[in-house]
DNA sequence: GTGTTTGCAAAGTGTTTGCAATTTA
DNA sequence: TAAATTGCAAACACTTTGCAAACAC
């Protein structure tokens, strides 16, 4: 028997109808169970290639729907920028170019080890803050 | 003889013209010395029972100028919400509040006794982030 | 006096919302 | 076919920008 993939599934129990949007922007974040940190942008580039685009409003509302399901968090950009959701749900690490807004994963990192971090090359380390998230 | 206050001694110093919406804003952020998050608005309407308010505009503005002299940090609020700067530059740890969006800091927090952290009365943590900024 | 800074309003982002048309179950 | 969802465009909130008038040095 053929197996359906985990995210639909997952869709599919959910409650949530299954639709066409829906669909394409969690294959789009879920199908290679990899971290990825996207931006509403980032899908509506994805699929605008596609026979079917998914309008940015649906996409935003999409992802605020994916978010309440805890199937993503959403992380801190600079302000006045795109907001950045991450597909990644383990408590985890993360390093932010002041620069060019990137925010990338640090994998693996110890806390006791904290003063060994390396920044990317070229850059240097402006400081940090522990974020501590309550609700 | 009279000591001028540190603040604007720091303003004259840096060759940055000593102009009143400067001098307004620099004395609302550094006056007490206090570790201070405040937003654009919040200096706007501080500002807007005075005799003379100083346009919203010009808040930005110096806001970025404060940011360039290395006087205060942007910490990254919910993002489409209002930019939130700290006066307080040593590295060190928020609370955010998910659903409130009210940052604050903690003091004195030892990252080894990281599993120690209260959340404030009726709140619960539901995650953290250590954000390494680089540039 | 001259270059800097301000206020104001307009323009620019990123995001949300209202509603008629479409789609899912 | 009934309820949920979408696309679209308008509305929104926050921030930046252009420019003439005001100001600091």
């Amino acid at each position: 028997m053929t197996r359906q993939p985990l995210y639909l599934e997952r869709l599919q129990t959910s409650g949530l109808r299954l639709t066409e949007p829906r669909t394409k922007i969690a294959r789009l974040l879920f199908e290679d169970g990899a971290a990825r940190h996207v931006t509403a942008e980032w899908i509506a580039d994805e699929l605008a290639g596609t026979s079917t685009s998914v309008a940015i409003g649906t996409i935003y509302n999409t992802l605020r729907l994916f978010l309440g399901q805890g199937w993503l968090r959403e992380v801190r950009g600079a302000s006045g920028s795109a907001a950045i959701f991450d597909t990644n749900l383990r408590p985890h690490h993360h390093i932010y170019d002041e620069i060019t807004g990137e925010l990338s994963d640090i994998a693996e990192l110890d806390l006791d080890i904290f003063g060994d971090v390396k920044p990317p090359k070229g850059k240097s380390i402006t400081g940090y803050d522990v974020i501590i998230r309550v609700r």
